[in-house]
DNA sequence: CAGTGGTCTAGACCACATG
DNA sequence: ATGTGGTCTAGACCACTGG
């Protein structure tokens, strides 16, 4: 599937160097040679080791200081950046517990007004949509809902087929990306706090605590033409995970 | 204060063509001249023109599309974007509600041990600690605690004088940028649901609706050296307003 | 002051999408 | 085949930091 053309230099450099901040030769906090000194030990013009720092700089891997150097960050790897796409597998399984997934409910209807407006499709037009429940150790701890417009998998899915339980995959970007040729490029999500008791299941799911607060994500997908092909809500319950970000400030300084 | 030395050259161009996206001339989803003709009309080289795209591409203003063209984003600004640090005081203006400002409680104290590990810091050490309310038309929208390390203000300011209420200001980074000389690089959160009567106030505060659902974002704010110089935790009480976020996925797609 | 990263140039060639 | 963006080079000069 891959025809493994050769990656760019300065892709190349960026995995060398990622080596060598696990391997010991450039341990965290330490100071990187000098871009010339990089671009002289590899045989490349300083250009390209300006390229690859620059991505390690912006991955957060590498802090750059002018005048001084650039030096391999400390506090490297997040855990589950909130702003990254979650795999719900791996993220029960990382935390030891045993992934359970639940294909709730699945039906072709009429998208609500607001649904109809995220997905510029008309009100009348047809949609596919399905719920979800992902646990770990039996207990709920992801609920989803996904909206597709009918134009996306008309012509690579039949009606029939698409209702069908196993035929939508876990997670749903693969599906799209896989059965529908139209793979996300990204979301725009909004992030908000709720209590379980406001949630409104679809499908036969075992009660949870009425009490347990949930972070609900609500988001639309968009192809590289930036056209909405995906309306989602994921509902997160419980703290028995926690998401991470990193956070800068774009505010002037008065 | 500005000496206002002259902003690089690809700088410029991103601010030229981002005045362009707005007064017409490059209307969202529209697409740029190319390359080589944009380093021709500013005439400026074209590794210049890419650097200033790049920026553009990196804020999501454009869209790149290899062997097409540069096009204008579509769904361009988002609303309060959860990985840039929030302005308070816009950000409850901006909805048409009048900002208020309570400062609640300021000790120098012991660290809790969990506090002490996150700052990297003695945990018989003193920090300065301050708890503040920000409410909108009267009500509470945002708590706030702030923890910070005596090195970090103990040359500038006197025990004495921080207690003070109108020592800190309503903003904590700008406290530590202006007056610790100790700007702040980036935080690293962690986001989590909860419901208001799990959060523990300090100080004398209005009573709130238990079952109200609370966004708790609780941080560790860094120096360019990546030293830690502020703990902070931010309760969002409601949903009076709204976050936003671009989400990417960089799973491999099956 | 020396050494670092930041900006910029002019030119070359490659990879991709489209007609 | 054409035109687009993607990669790369060699060299120049500037701006910042620290001894």
């Amino acid at each position: 599937m891959k025809p493994r053309r050769q990656a760019p230099l300065s892709e190349q450099i960026v995995d060398i160097l990622q080596g060598h901040f696990t391997d010991g030769t450039y341990p965290p906090g330490s100071q990187l040679p000098s871009e010339a000194e990089l671009a002289d030990a590899y045989g490349v013009s300083r250009a390209t080791i300006r390229s690859a720092l620059a991505q390690l700089a912006a991955d957060g891997a590498v802090k750059r200081r002018h005048g001084v150097g650039t030096f391999v960050s400390k506090s490297t790897q997040i855990a589950n950046p909130l702003n990254e796409v979650i795999d719900y597998h791996d993220l029960i399984t990382d935390q030891g517990f045993e992934f359970g997934f639940q294909h709730l409910e699945a039906e072709i209807t009429q998208p609500a007004p607001e649904i109809a407006t995220a997905l510029k499709i008309d009100a009348d037009s047809s949609v596919f949509e399905v719920h979800k429940a992902f646990t770990a150790d039996g207990e709920l701890l992801i609920y989803t809902t996904n909206v597709i417009p009918e134009w996306v998998y008309k012509e690579h899915i039949s009606d029939e087929e698409i209702l069908k339980p196993d035929s939508t995959e876990p997670l749903f970007f693969e599906f799209l990306a896989n059965r529908c040729q139209q793979p996300i490029d990204y979301y725009i999500a909004t992030v908000r706090p709720e209590i379980a008791q406001n949630i409104t299941f679809v499908g036969d799911i075992a009660p949870v605590d009425p009490l347990l607060p949930v972070l609900v994500i609500e988001e639309v997908g968009y192809n590289a033409q930036e056209k909405p092909v995906l309306y989602e809500v994921e509902c997160l319950f419980g703290h028995r995970m926690t998401f991470e970000l990193v956070r800068r400030l774009r505010i002037a300084i008065r």
